[in-house]
DNA sequence: GGCTTATCTGGGAGCGTTCACAGAGTAGCG
DNA sequence: CGCTACTCTGTGAACGCTCCCAGATAAGCC
C-alpha cells in the first residue's frame, strides 16, 4: 500500500507559492527571492518531493541518458575484460557531460526486441553499441530510427553508421611480422569471431604477414574469443602441424588457453614455440611467460564512442575514428 | 536538423480515425474492427510512428524497467565473473516478466548522485543492488524512497532491507574444515573486502574452522578480491609462516594469484601446500592444478534478487533468501 | 515624476499518452 | 417489437512537469 508520490503542486501549496516558482527553485534558475527559495526547500523536505523524470522528459523532449547495448554471448561477458573498460570509458565521458549511461544487455531474441523498443521510445537520447555483428537487428533499428549512435567496432554490412575502432588488420600484421622476425619458420593462427569485423581483419592481417607461406590449414577457426577456443585450437593445430614454431592467437584469452595446451604437450614457450596475442588485457600479464601482444585502448574506444554520440546530439556530424594500437613485446615470443 | 517525431495524433489523422482507436491498435486491445486495424497499421508505417515511452510511463505511473546498480571498483568489473552471471540471471527473470533490465554503474561520487536521481525519478519500478557496502549512499536513498529493491549480498548496517545471499560463514567453514581434514597443520587465509558482509563472513568461517589454532597473523588482509591481492597476500604469508601447509583464499581470483606465487617460491600444490578458493568461477578450472572451491550460484543470486523485486512490485512482502552452496573438491587440496 | 530596466511571481498551454465513459450500431432472443 | 448484450469508435480528463507570457513591484536614471 504505497502512498501517492508528492507532486510539484503539493510542494507549491505547502509553501504557499505557485508551481512556477517551485519549478524555478528545483531547477536552480535565477529570479527567485531568498525567502521563496527557503519556503520551497522546506516544503520539499516536508512533503518528501522528488521530481518525476517521465513528466520532465516528456515536456523537454530529452532524457539525458545514453544507452549502451551489450550484445555478447554468455561466456564473453565474463571473460572479455575489454567490455568493462569500454563501459567505464564511456561512463566517464558521459558523466562529465551530465548524461546517465544505461547499459542494456541482449541475451535472447526477445531481449533484442525489447531493447529496440526501449531505444526507440525516447528513453535515451543516443546509443553506443558494442559488438554488433552481421545483420544485427539493433543496428538496423538504430539506423531506421535515426537516433544518434556510435558503434564500437565496425559492424559489417552497415557502412553508413558512425563507429570507432582500431585497424585490426594492420595491428595483426604488425605483431605477426614481429613474431616472424624472431626467426620463426612455421606460424599458425587461432582465429575467432569471423562473423565480426575484428575477427575477419585479424585473420586478414595474419594472411598478409605470412604472405606466400600462407596455407588455409594453418588457421584453426572458432566462433568466440575464449580460453577454451585457445585450448582446443592449439590441440588441433599441433595435430595438423607438430612442427609449428609460432602461433598468433586472436585474443589474449585465446592465447592463454593455447599456451596452457602447448605447455601440457611439453613445448617450451618461447624456446620451442613463440606465441602472441591481442588486446593487452589482464590475461597477458597473468600468463607465464608473460604475453607479447597488441595493446588495444579499450577505455579510449569507450570514450571515443561516447564523444561521437554527444557530438551528434549537438548537431555536429560524426566522424569515424580509428585509434592507435601498439605492439607490446614481452616474453612469450 | 531532425524532424519532429510522429505522434499518435498524426497517425489518427492519417488513418482518418481517432486517437483512441490508434491507441487500442498499438496496445493490441480487443474491440477494434479489422478495417480500422489495417488502416491504423498502414498509417503507422506511412508516418513512421513509434510510441513515446515517457508519455506512456507518465500516465501509467510505471516504467516496466528495473535498475541494476553495479557499484564496484574498476578492477573487479573486469576480474569478477560473478557480476556477469548475476546480470544474466536477473535479466532472464525480468525478461520473462517483460521488464527491461537497465544497468547503472557507479564509478565516482558524481555517478552516485546521478544514479540516485535516476532511481528516484520514477524511471525504474524497482532496483537490484549488487555489492553494496557499508554506508552506501544508494542503500540509504533506496530505503528512504521506499522503492522495491533487493540487494545481492547483505549490506552491513542496513538490516531492514530485503536481500539474497549465501551463508558465507558456513560455506567458508565447511571448505576450511575439509582442507584441515586432509591433514594440514598450519592453515592461513588471504581475506579480502572486509568492508563487505561476504568478506567478513568468510573470515569468520575460517576462524571457526581453525578454532583454537587461530592466530591473527595467519590472516593477510586486502581490500579487493583480486588476483593481485592473492599474489601479494601469499608473499606476505610465506614471509610470516614459511612452514604453512594450507591456504584459504577469499575468492578464486585470489587463489589463482596465491597459487602462482606459491609455485614461484617452489612449493608444490597440493603436495607441499593445499589451497582452496571461493566462487567456483572460471578461474577455478583454469588453475593448474584445478582449484578446490565453494560453488556459489551467481546466476541464481541474480534470479532470486530479480524475483524479490518483482514480488514487491506485486505487493507481496519480500523474504530474505539464502541460497545453497556446495564444496567442489578438485586437485589443489 | 515619468521612463526604462531588472527582479520576482502566477497561471495558462502543452508535451504524448492512456483510461473511463458515452454513444452508436448490430445482433440475439423472447 | 422491445429489451439486453456485445462490438466498435470518439472525446474529455488526467498524468506531472516546463516554458512562456503577463503582470506586479522595486530600482535606477534623466
Amino acid at each position: 500500500m504505497r502512498r501517492r508520490r508528492a507532486t510539484i503542486n503539493d510542494v507549491a501549496s505547502a509553501a504557499g507559492l505557485s508551481r512556477g516558482t517551485v519549478s524555478r527553485v528545483v531547477n536552480g534558475e535565477k529570479y527567485v527571492s531568498p525567502e521563496a527559495k527557503m519556503a520551497v526547500e522546506s516544503a520539499i523536505a516536508k512533503v518528501g518531493y522528488v521530481r518525476n523524470s517521465a513528466a520532465r522528459n516528456l515536456v523537454r523532449q530529452e532524457s539525458r541518458a545514453i544507452g549502451l547495448i551489450i550484445h555478447e554471448p554468455h561466456s564473453l561477458l565474463f571473460e572479455d575484460p575489454n567490455i568493462g573498460s569500454i563501459l567505464l570509458g564511456a561512463n566517464s565521458v558521459l558523466s562529465a557531460a551530465d548524461y546517465q549511461l544505461v547499459s542494456l544487455i541482449i541475451d535472447t531474441a526477445r531481449d533484442s526486441q525489447r531493447v529496440a523498443d526501449y531505444l526507440r521510445g525516447g528513453l535515451v537520447d543516443g546509443a553506443v553499441i558494442i559488438s554488433a555483428r552481421t545483420a544485427d537487428p539493433i543496428a538496423t533499428a538504430v539506423r531506421n530510427l535515426g537516433i544518434p549512435a556510435a558503434f564500437v567496432g565496425h559492424p559489417p554490412g552497415t557502412p553508413d553508421l558512425p563507429y570507432v575502432g582500431i585497424d585490426n588488420a594492420s595491428a595483426a600484421r604488425a605483431i605477426v611480422e614481429r613474431l616472424l622476425a624472431t626467426g620463426r619458420k612455421k606460424v599458425a593462427m587461432i582465429a575467432c569471431a569471423l562473423d565480426r569485423d575484428s575477427g575477419q581483419d585479424r585473420l586478414e592481417g595474419f594472411r598478409k604477414a605470412v604472405g606466400a607461406a600462407f596455407r588455409p590449414d594453418l588457421v584453426a577457426e572458432f566462433p568466440l574469443y575464449t580460453y577454451a577456443a585457445g585450448a582446443d585450437g592449439m590441440t588441433e593445430l599441433l595435430r595438423r602441424h607438430p612442427d609449428l614454431d609460432g602461433v598468433f592467437a586472436a585474443s589474449d584469452a585465446v592465447a592463454a588457453g593455447a599456451m596452457a595446451t602447448l605447455q601440457e604437450h611439453g613445448r617450451r614457450v618461447p624456446e620451442d614455440v613463440g606465441i602472441v596475442g591481442f588486446d593487452d588485457s589482464s590475461w597477458a600479464l597473468r600468463c607465464k611467460p608473460q604475453l607479447s601482444t597488441v595493446k588495444q585502448p579499450a577505455d579510449l574506444l569507450g570514450r571515443a564512442a561516447a564523444e561521437l554520440v554527444l557530438a551528434q546530439i549537438e548537431g555536429k556530424d560524426a566522424q569515424v575514428r580509428m585509434l592507435e594500437t601498439s605492439v607490446v613485446w614481452r616474453e612469450s615470443a
